[in-house]
DNA sequence: TAATCTACCTAACGTTTGTTAGAAAATAAA
DNA sequence: TTTATTTTCTAACAAACGTTAGGTAGATTA
């Protein structure tokens, strides 16, 4: 029964895009499981048959999005590239990630600490991982003499809230192209404000 | 009665202060009256002789901030300095007021969205007003030759994400001072990351 | 056609929520 | 000490919450 499956998935999928949506514009807790059903087209008890609670949908939100940017840091590291070429290549990732699931991102970055106890400390361990193993790409971009001489967990989160932000703000009607947005932010990132 | 008024702004501060700090544990869908009462002391009814509403602590907390800001903001426009020295010293603020007020700022950063709309419009337009005036500073900087030829809505945003995400990972255990925050943040946003 | 399964429904549950009313205790003023 | 005022309490409210139980319409399979 392939057509069965597609259709469930579908529809949970359905769920989730716009549970991401409703908890970006009004937080996990300031959403209700109606208000969900309403935006997907249903009863609220119905969701039930498609999901376990509502946590699972933060859950798997949230998993989906960590999984995606540790899978594509690995990819990055894996290159052979320059220490200076692969950290061009995470600023793309994560300004990419933006554009393309902006709701799903916003969530994961600010309703992760609604999720269960358990779920929570795996969650913390994945980002734990990912900004690890960014922040000894900088110590060795620094060692190797590719980057400033900086306190690298400075950098680090410098950085990476540079990029958690940037769905924060960044709206397509506002002008900038994703490939200006990448430029610019690789720019400023690398090059400093400082006019030398 | 001098007194009697100082015990009760005393109290007043308790609780929002008691509030920022769970808000931004639990967030402030996730933190009910009964939880802030015990935290301060008392039963959750006894709140409301000295506030009006929940949303009405919110509202506290993030107009303060945000007054707070404009009103340094403003400081800083005044002096004769440099558009670069403006910038640092603007970056210095920033570090202070996590460093000082560290919930009450992560509080007005993520549950201003929970602001009944009124408030929410209200605070909107603070936070343009704020990121205006600094992108004008940044404006000016480039157009007299003290910053690079950047675009500087996404550089404004890029320096106030840094900024505000310091209190999302900045602990004083960590082992680095305020001094060193400051002057680390200050390098790689002026400097950039890229070796030269 | 009858039986089964999928995807939804209505109705209701026990909790928790923010908040109010009014009494009681603590403190200050007379 | 009595009176007045400030502060906190207990008890309860209506509303909203996440979730469950059980039924039903429609499609799929036998």
């Amino acid at each position: 029964m392939p057509l069965l499956k597609k259709n469930k998935v579908n529809k949970l999928d359905l769920i989730l895009m716009e549970a991401a949506k409703l908890f970006r514009k009004k937080g996990f807790g300031g959403t209700s499981m109606r208000d969900l059903a309403e935006q997907v087209g249903m009863e609220a008890a119905s969701l039930y048959y498609h999901i376990g609670s509502k946590e699972e949908i933060l859950e798997k939100i949230c998993f989906n999005v960590a999984r995606t940017y540790i899978s594509h840091l690995e990819e990055i590291e894996e290159t052979n590239e320059s220490n200076l070429e692969k950290l061009k290549e995470l600023i793309r990732l994560h300004v990419r990630m933006m554009i393309t699931n902006g709701s799903e991102v916003s969530v994961t970055n600010h309703d992760w600490k609604y999720l269960s106890d358990e779920k929570l400390s795996e969650f913390k361990e994945l980002r734990s991982f990912y900004e690890k193993r960014v922040q000894s790409l900088l110590d060795q971009g620094v060692n190797e003499g590719e980057f400033a001489k900086v306190n690298t967990t400075i950098a680090l989160y410098t950085l990476l809230s540079s990029l958690r932000w940037i769905e924060h703000w960044w709206k397509p009607q506002r002008g900038i192209s994703a490939k200006e947005l990448e430029n610019s932010i690789i720019a400023i990132i690398l090059n400093g404000l400082e006019n030398k």
